[in-house]
DNA sequence: CCCGTGATTTAT
DNA sequence: TAAATCACGGGG
């Protein structure tokens, strides 16, 4: 959860987001991931060293969680890596439910399977009940919100597809080639990738 | 394919 | 103060 989000992304392919709510137990396996690079990434909340109350909690250090809203209506997480106000951090696109799923569909009422449960940076949040209340958390210590390193070692790199990011608009003067850039990460074959 | 959604950011 | 943007999801 330190170091750079390249590297961060791929080693948090296989580990276990877990989530505790009225001390149940909601988790997935991560399966999808993007890289955010701070100042020089032009997609980034944090691209050019821009700092507005929303994405203060990008610049902490590794290991705590960015928790932002977005179209009047979801929410995203993102594991904050490197150093005190580098801005960089991982995206967590999508996790494939292992504990709790009664409960992950009772708050996604539009899930009709499991596919459905956590496939999206939104749904994974509404699944696992993430808002902004979690924003700025210290994901090591934190007893709601935390990681399980399960695997000790990064996935095999022929299980790993890697592609542009999802959702960013190359139209955009700001974002341009940045959209289509190789920061996502994701689990070859798996049912509950995003799209 | 298109559209809602509303907080947040950016332009006047 | 006003306008544009948006690391999305759901429905046709």
């Amino acid at each position: 959860m330190s170091g750079d989000p390249i590297t961060v992304a791929r080693q948090l392919l296989g580990q276990q987001l877990v989530r505790v709510v009225h001390g149940a137990r909601l988790a997935g396996t991560i399966v999808e991931v993007e890289a955010y690079l701070g100042a020089q990434d032009r997609a980034a909340h944090t691209f050019g060293g821009r700092r507005t109350p929303r994405n203060e909690s990008m610049y902490l250090p590794g290991g705590h969680a960015y928790v932002y809203f977005t179209y009047g209506a979801h929410y995203c997480l993102n594991v904050v890596c490197g150093k005190k106000d580098e801005g960089v951090a991982v995206l967590i696109r999508a996790l494939e439910p292992t504990e709790g799923m009664d409960l992950m569909f009772a708050s996604r009422t539009k899930a009709r399977s499991a596919a459905d449960l956590c496939s999206g940076p939104g749904k994974l949040a509404q699944a696992l009940q993430i808002d902004r209340r979690l924003d700025g958390i210290d994901l090591r210590v934190s007893p709601v919100l935390f990681i399980e390193r399960v695997r000790r070692q990064p996935l095999p790199e022929n299980s790993i597809v890697i592609s542009k990011r999802i959702g960013l608009n190359p139209d955009e003067r700001r974002v341009g080639a940045w959209a289509e850039r190789p920061l996502r990460f994701f689990l070859k074959d798996n049912l509950h990738v995003s799209r």
